[in-house]
RNA sequence: GCAGGUGUGGCCGAGCGGUCAAUGGCAGCAGACUGUAAAUCUGCCGGCGUAAUGCCUACGGUGGUUCGAAUCCAUCCGCCUGCACCA
């Protein structure tokens, strides 16, 4: 089949996304900046108070990338005014305000991370404060004047909440013209982000227009499910994989994704073509390939990008050595205990070493079978162990908690 | 300001004088089955405790009534809804 430049850019931009709105908009951007040798600008906002990045904020940065490997311009925009005000999507609480120090800080952790993806050359990292901070209280009005109250009850979730009658603070309806006025200030081309985002984007596009500038396309993405397969990835619900998490452990986080999210993780968060990935997937229904084998690539691959290809070998095989083979982890954590006296017992010895949170739990792991001591199961809650300097335990409970102990 | 409502374990949510460390659901943990998948089944799920009808802490805070309070009363605080006020 022949495409032509333009057909392949926009196919490789437009995968995974959600919304293309309007896609002639940004087919016409797209070959403007092809025959002009002109990059796209291109924003995605970010929260100013949660620097620890996961796979679901990936799918967006991803996104990014793609932009940045067809040559365009992208501002990873640091929400520090609109921090404030807090996100009325979801919450409602209004954010205590950061310091100059924080948001620098958590902007040097958002660069170390992002920059595992994004090319730095074609990245320039932002601050809204920069323009909202000169905002005067007359600006303000002239940009509320811009948008009806009818216009923000479109947006679902004040809908729902003015229906329901639930409260809606009027600060709520600044964060979405704070958000476009950064469209406005940037110049923007491209505005993307999660679908939960969507009015916010299209508010950009309304104020670029009021505003004689013509108007950002916007494109979202979907909201990633975490481990749990049911909630959207967030750190909060704790079924995360961080972007720094070790490469073993992300591996293993990859591995416990089931079978039917895993291919919602192929398209979002590896570069491989919607094709292909329904190859795989035909593969894996007709029993060509078992589904395991599909996931161990796909945590691979993940791990291969965030990492290094090397890690990613290397956690792989550390994945089949525990779980496959269930032999001993290379690394177990060293733990070494003072002596008291020479019989200790063993719940508060699995305590001590950090194994179980308090006394209670060790005796429950014991109970219920989930202790070795010396790949030997101990089922005795009073069990008793003989101690000495020297002397050298393996500790397990559970399938993923080890320690050597030794005593002093 | 006035009136009404509400505040329970990580979350949701029962309980409305003793049998309540508190029903149920979700999440979590362990075990079985496995591919650390899903589904399913079993057990656990505040802490302390080598046992106990045991002890400590906990139902927004404080004080009180009672032999006894998450449950009743007073007061304070937070949240929600409505009304009033708005030079």
């Amino acid at each position: 089949m022949a495409t032509t430049e333009l057909e392949k850019q926009f196919a490789y931009l437009e995968k995974g996304c959600v919304d293309v709105i309007p896609r002639e908009e940004l087919a016409s951007k797209l070959e403007r900046s092809l025959a002009s040798g002109r990059p796209l600008t291109v924003k995605v906002g970010f929260d100013p108070s949660a620097p620890d990045l996961h796979l679901g904020h990936t799918v967006v940065i991803r996104k990014m990338r793609h932009f940045q490997q067809l040559g365009h311009r992208v501002v990873f925009l640091i929400g520090d005014f609109t921090g404030l005000i807090g996100d009325p999507t979801g919450k409602k609480a209004t954010r205590p305000q950061l310091t100059r120090e924080e948001i620098e800080e958590n902007a040097r952790t958002y660069e170390r991370q992002i920059f595992k993806l994004l090319d730095p050359e074609k990245t320039t990292i932002d601050f809204n404060s920069r323009w909202l901070d000169r905002l005067r209280s007359a600006d303000w009005v002239r940009l509320a004047a811009k948008v009806t109250v009818a216009q923000m009850l479109e947006r679902d979730d004040f809908r729902k909440r003015y229906e329901a009658q639930q409260p809606i603070a009027l600060h709520e309806f600044l964060y979405p013209l704070a958000q476009g006025y950064d469209s406005v200030a940037l110049e923007c081309d491209v505005e993307m982000g999660g679908t939960d985002q969507l009015f916010n984007l299209l508010v950009g596009r309304h104020l670029m227009r009021e505003h004689g500038l013509e108007p950002q396309v916007v494109m979202t993405v979907p909201l990633l499910e975490g481990l749990d397969g049911v909630e959207k990835m967030s750190k909060s619900l704790g079924n995360y994989v961080a972007v720094e998490d070790a490469p073993f452990e992300m591996f293993g986080k990859l591995m416990s994704v089931s079978d039917d999210l895993m291919w919602k993780y192929w398209l979002l968060l590896t570069d491989h073509t919607e094709h292909d990935i329904k190859g795989m997937r035909a593969d894996v229904r007709a029993g060509v390939r078992h589904p395991m084998e599909v996931k161990k690539e796909l945590a691979s691959t993940v791990v291969g990008e965030l990492h290094s290809p090397g890690a990613a070998e290397e956690a792989r095989r550390e994945f089949e050595r525990v779980f496959s083979a269930r032999d001993l982890p290379t690394e177990i954590p060293e733990v070494c205990l003072p002596l008291e006296g020479n019989v200790m017992l063993l719940s508060k010895l699995l305590c001590s070493a950090g194994i179980a949170s308090s006394n209670s739990e060790a005796r429950r792991l014991i109970q219920q079978r989930g202790v070795k001591v010396d790949g030997r199961v101990v089922d005795d809650v009073k069990a008793e162990l003989q101690v000495s300097a020297g002397l050298r335990l393996l500790l397990q409970a559970g399938k993923r908690r080890f320690a050597n102990v030794t005593f002093s």
